[in-house]
DNA sequence: GTGATGATTTAA
DNA sequence: TAAATCATCACT
């Protein structure tokens, strides 16, 4: 697929707004071929999502498993619509969007994007020319968007990090993995990538 | 206060 | 394959 600038079909797309609309797994899939766009001290860039992961309450795997409340995890247990983004290793930062309803602790977390728009501003925060390593994992894809953990607890139906509809994939074109980088729960099916 | 751990990335 | 690197959490 070509990389598409966000001045032709991105800069009519509508921001997606039915975050509650969805039970976890379908929004999974739903935000495939979606865009993420930041904008981030004066910078826009923007991604097609190409990867998520879903995170259920009652998934041992998950941040908020037997409705734990946490300090990290507080943002999970916000509307659908969310953003949760937490601190790992020392040194990254992952992005969800949380999900279900209220109180109950889910999120999607999103692997890897495409991305579209704001390439140099990626380059020079990832410190890297290679377009194919800018995005390709949920550390990276924050570091791209400028996502840290100021953007915890954000409203992703604000201006400063939001979701455009782009393109509708079909269920044939998603397919279906075990999660990456858990112990627990890998017998479940909720990584989803576009085909 | 202490110690183990982690939804990762990078380089070797 | 292993090191980097430290906030977070549970608690000897």
């Amino acid at each position: 697929m070509e990389l598409t600038p966000l001045n032709t079909s991105l800069s009519r797309a509508s921001k997606f707004k039915d975050y509650d609309k969805y039970d976890t797994l379908s929004l999974s899939k739903c935000l495939l071929g979606k865009v993420l766009v930041s904008c981030h001290e004066g910078h826009i860039t923007a991604g097609m999502i190409t990867e998520t992961e879903a995170y259920l309450h009652d998934d041992p795997s998950c941040h908020a498993y037997m409705n734990k409340k946490t300090n990290r995890n507080e943002a999970m247990f916000m509307k659908a619509g969310t953003g949760y983004v937490y601190f790992i290793y020392g040194m990254h930062y992952c992005f969800n969007v949380v999900s279900g309803e209220e109180g109950l602790g889910e999120a999607v977390l999103i692997r890897s994007l495409m991305p579209l728009y704001g390439i140099e501003i990626m380059q020079q925060r990832r410190s890297t020319q290679n377009t194919k390593q800018l995005c390709n994992g949920p550390g990276k894809l924050c570091q791209a968007l400028g996502i840290d953990i100021s953007y915890n607890k954000c409203s992703l139906q604000g201006d400063a990090l939001y979701i455009l509809d782009y393109i509708q994939l079909s269920e044939n074109e998603i397919i279906s993995t075990p999660r990456i980088g858990i112990s627990k729960g890998r017998e479940f099916l909720y990584r989803f990538c576009v085909k």
